[in-house]
DNA sequence: TCGGGCATCGGGGAATCCCCTGATATCGTG
DNA sequence: CACGATATCAGGGGATTCCCCGATGCCCGA
C-alpha cells in the first residue's frame, strides 16, 4: 500500500495502523503528489491512501493523474475536510472511498478492505445522501455533477454566493428582485441535496475557490 | 504526556512516536478541549501536546485555559498551519513550543525534550524571524497588515467567517454567545476599515482562500 | 399542443442578522 | 496602579434572510 500525506506524523500513524494488520502492508510513503507519482511507478502498490490536502494542493489532481495511469488501482481518500464537501468530488475523480480524519482509525481499515474487495466505501450518512440523489434521476440515469444541473442563472447566483454576496447584493447586481434570488437559492439547494443554508454558502465558497 | 488532537489517526501516530522513547510516555489522549481539561485534572501530566485546530474550541483557547489552571505545565503546539501564522500567537498564549505537522516526527521529540528542560522550542527559521522583528524596533511607519492587528479571538472568528459560517454557527462552534461574535465582527470591521457587512464576508473569504 | 424546465415575482411569518449602547472582568504595559 | 486592549454578554429595534406557499410568462421538445 502507498501512503500519501504531507504530514509525516500522520503517515507514521497510518503506517503503524496498517502494518499491524496481518493482511496489509505499507510499501511506500510520499509527502507530495510528485513523490507519489514516482513511487507509483517503482513500487506497484495494489492500493493507495491519499490525503486530499497536499503541499502542492493537488490531492484531487493527483487522484486524477493516478486514475489515468492506473485506472484499476483502488484509491482511498483520507481528508480532514468534511465528506459533504469532497466525497462526491473524490469519487467522481476516480477514488474508491472517502474517510474523514475525524473518524476512528478502524474505519480506515474497513474502508481499505472494502475497496480492495472492489466495493466503494463512504460513510453511512454519505452513502444515504448519495443514494437519495441517485434515486431521483431526472437525467436519464447519468451521474452528473450537481453543478452541471444548474441552469445558467442558477450558476450565476451560485457563483456570486461563493464570492460572499448576500441575496440582496446579488439581486442588485443582476437587477432583479430579491425574491427571485431566493427562489434560485432554493432550487440550487434542491439540486445539491442540501438542507441547511449554511451548507449552500460553504459549498459555494469551496467551489468558487477552486475556480479561482 | 497528554495528547490533544481531534484526529484519532494523528493521536495514534503521536502516541507510537512518543511511547517508543524510553523517557517519554503518553498518559492520556483527548479529541476536544472539553476532554482535555477533564483529563488534565485526573491525569496530572507533566507535558502536553495540543493541536491548534480542534472541533469544539480552538487549541489556542484551550491553551489559555490550561495556562490559567497549570501555568507551569509546558505545552507544545502541534499544528498543520504554518508557523509564521500562529507561532507567535501560540507562545504569547502560554505555549512553550510550536511544531508544524509538516515537520519530521523527530522534531516533535526534540521539541518535547526542549520544553521539558524549561526552554522554548520553535524552528530555526522562526526564532530568527522573531529575533529580527524584535530587533527592528517598532519604528512608527511600519506597514502592518490588518490581519496582524486582529486579536487571537478576532482572527479565529475572521477565519470562520471566511469559511462561510454564520454568526450563530460560529458561536456554536466556539461555545460562546452570538452577541460576542457580533461584537468581534464589529471590531474586525473597524480594524479593516470596512463599512458594509458584505465587505467583511468577502475579505474573509478571500483571505481564507489564500491561506488554504 | 401540452408538459416541463426556466426566470421572474409576491406574501407572510419565523428566524437571524445588523448595529447601537452599555456592562463586566481580565490582562499586559507603562 | 491606571489605562487600554481584549473577551465576554445583554437589550432592542430595524433590516434581512429563510422557507413555505403560489403565480405568470416564456421557450423548447415530445
Amino acid at each position: 500500500m502507498l501512503l500519501v500525506d504531507d504530514h509525516p506524523i500522520v503517515r507514521q500513524g497510518m503506517a503503524q495502523l496498517i502494518n499491524r494488520e496481518p493482511d496489509l502492508t505499507v510499501c511506500g510513503e510520499a509527502a507530495s503528489a510528485h513523490e507519489a507519482l514516482a513511487l507509483l511507478k517503482t513500487l506497484k502498490p495494489d492500493v493507495a491512501i491519499i490525503d486530499i490536502s497536499l503541499e502542492d494542493r493537488s490531492g484531487l489532481d493527483l487522484l486524477k493523474d493516478i486514475h489515468v495511469r492506473r485506472p484499476k488501482l483502488p484509491v482511498l481518500i483520507l481528508s480532514m475536510h468534511h465528506e459533504s464537501l469532497y466525497a462526491e468530488r473524490a469519487l467522481h475523480a476516480g477514488a474508491r472511498g472517502y474517510v474523514m480524519k475525524q473518524e476512528a482509525p478502524d474505519k480506515v481499515l474497513v474502508a481499505v478492505r472494502t475497496i480492495l474487495s472492489g466495493e466503494i466505501y463512504v460513510s453511512e450518512k454519505m452513502s444515504a445522501k448519495m443514494l437519495r440523489s441517485l434515486a431521483d434521476v431526472r437525467s436519464g440515469g447519468t451521474a452528473v455533477s450537481p453543478i452541471d444541473r444548474l441552469s445558467d442563472r442558477e450558476l450565476e447566483v451560485f457563483h456570486l454566493i461563493g464570492k460572499g454576496y448576500s441575496s440582496s447584493e446579488i439581486a442588485a447586481q443582476l437587477c432583479i428582485s430579491v425574491k427571485t434570488i431566493e427562489t434560485h437559492r432554493e432550487h440550487i439547494k434542491e439540486k445539491f441535496k442540501l438542507t441547511e443554508t449554511g451548507e449552500l454558502r460553504r459549498v459555494a465558497i469551496e467551489w468558487a475557490a477552486e475556480k479561482r
